[in-house]
DNA sequence: ACCTGAACACCGTTCAAGT
DNA sequence: ACCTGAACACCGTTCAAGT
C-alpha cells in the first residue's frame, strides 16, 4: 500500500515543507488530532517512513503545522488602549485557530515556539506593563489571558467536531433527570439558542466575546485596585 | 493473556460497578485517557470483552467514571455572597477533578451527567439570578465561569503529566530565539517562579486563583453595569 | 541521501463458540 | 447469562534492505 496510483516510480521532489503543507491541510479538513501519519503518507503519495526521515514523528510534524498557523497572526495596531487591544487579540486568535481545529490547545499547552510566537507575546505583555502592571503580575495575567483564550477556542474545536450543538451543561447524557428551577432556566435558555437557526448562527462567537469581556473586564477591575493604592 | 495468575477459572462475581470503581483508580493513577481497556482488564483480572458485556465501550467506562467523580462533589453553604461562593465553588470543583486527571475536560465537553451534576448546576444559576441577571444572560455567565474552570483545571492535568513544569508562553520549544524585551520579562518571572522549590509548591493553584477571581470580577463589573441601567 | 517494504508492539472492538 | 479466545482493522514507529 504505497502510492495511490499503481506507478512505482513517485515522489521525487518531496520536501519537508510539503509535507507541513499537507499536513496543515489535513488540519484544516479534519483537525490536528484526526489525522494518522499514514492519512499524511497517502496523501502525499509517499511511504510513511519518508515523513520519518524528513520531518520526525507525528509529534514534530504536528507542532510544525502550530507554527505554520501561528504565524499567520497578525498582531492589532500597536496605539489601542489596551482592552480594545486585548479584545482584538483575542478575537484574531480565535479567526485564525478556528480554521485549524486543535492547534490553539497545542498552544496553549506548548506555546507557541519563540520564532513564531515571540514577538507577538512582546507586545501583548507590553500592553500590560504599559498601563501599570509590575512585571510579576503582568505576566500572570498575560498568561491567564491568553491560556483562557486558547483553551476556549480548543473547546469550541471540540465540541464543533463531536455531537452537534449539544449543550454543555444542561445534561443531555442521562437518562432520567429530576426537575431543577434554575437548571430548568437554563435548558429553556439554551434551547431559545437553539431554535432560529439565524439566532444560533454564531452561537460560540457570543460565549467566547462573553468570556473573554469578561476576562478582561476582571483584569482591569484589578488594574483599579492598584491604581487606587 | 487472560487473568494475571495462571487460574483459568477467575472472575466470578465481576460486576458493572467493580469495573467502574478500577476504572477510577487507573483514572486516578494516570489520568482518564491514558489507561487502555486492556489495562482495566488486566487489573480486573478478566478478558476486555466481559468489560464490554457489563458496561460498554471504553467511552461508556469513561463516562460512568467522570459521573462518580461529580458525584464526590459538594457544593458550598448556600448562604455565601455570590463571589465567595463561586470562589469556593470553583475551588472546590479543582480540588476533585485534580484527583482524576481528565475528568475535567470531559465535564467540560459533555456536562455531568443530569443526575449527578444537575443540583450543583441548580444552586450555581439561583446564586446567579438571585443577584440580579435575568435568565439569558445569567445562563450565558454560568457556562462560561464552569467551563473556562474546568478547561483550566484540564490544562492543569496536562502540562502536569507531560513534561515538567516548562512554561507555556516564554517558549521552551523553538530553538533560535531572537530578543524581545517584554517577552523577556515574561521568561525572567517564570524562572524566579521555578528557583525556589518551595515557592513554586503551589504555582498552578496561584494560577488558577488569578484566573477565577478575574473571571468573577468581570462578572461583577457586568452586574454593576445592569444595576447602574 | 533517499525510498522500499515488512514488521513490531500496540490500540478499540467484534464475534463465534463454549458453558 | 456470562466467559473464552481469536480475530479484525487500525495505530505510531522501527529497521534492514535496496538504489
Amino acid at each position: 500500500m504505497p502510492p495511490r496510483h499503481a506507478s512505482p516510480n513517485v515522489a521525487k521532489g518531496i520536501t519537508p515543507d510539503a509535507i507541513i503543507s499537507a499536513a496543515a491541510q489535513l488540519t484544516r479538513d479534519k483537525g490536528l488530532e484526526k489525522w494518522t501519519i499514514r492519512d499524511l503518507a497517502q496523501v502525499l503519495d509517499v511511504y510513511s517512513t519518508v515523513i520519518y526521515h524528513h520531518v520526525g514523528d507525528r509529534n514534530t510534524v504536528a507542532n510544525a503545522v502550530v507554527d505554520r498557523v501561528v504565524a499567520q497572526y497578525r498582531i492589532p495596531e500597536p496605539d489601542l488602549p489596551w482592552r480594545a487591544w486585548w479584545r482584538q487579540f483575542l478575537s484574531n486568535l480565535r479567526e485564525v485557530f478556528i480554521q485549524y481545529p486543535g492547534t490553539a490547545r497545542r498552544v496553549a499547552l506548548n506555546g507557541p515556539s519563540p520564532e513564531s510566537g515571540g514577538p507577538t507575546i512582546d507586545r501583548a505583555m507590553r500592553t500590560l506593563l504599559r498601563v501599570g502592571f509590575e512585571q510579576d503580575e503582568a505576566a500572570m495575567a498575560c498568561r491567564v489571558l491568553i491560556i483562557q483564550g486558547c483553551l476556549f477556542i480548543s473547546h469550541e474545536d471540540d465540541r464543533r467536531h463531536t455531537s452537534g450543538v449539544t449543550d454543555d451543561l444542561s445534561g443531555t447524557r442521562g437518562t432520567q433527570a429530576p426537575h431543577f428551577a434554575g437548571r430548568e432556566s437554563l435548558q429553556e435558555s439554551v434551547q431559545d439558542r437553539l431554535k432560529g437557526p439565524e439566532k444560533n448562527r454564531d452561537y460560540f462567537g457570543e460565549l467566547f466575546d462573553y468570556a473573554i469581556d469578561r476576562m478582561i473586564d476582571g483584569v482591569d477591575k484589578r488594574l483599579e485596585e492598584i491604581r487606587g493604592v
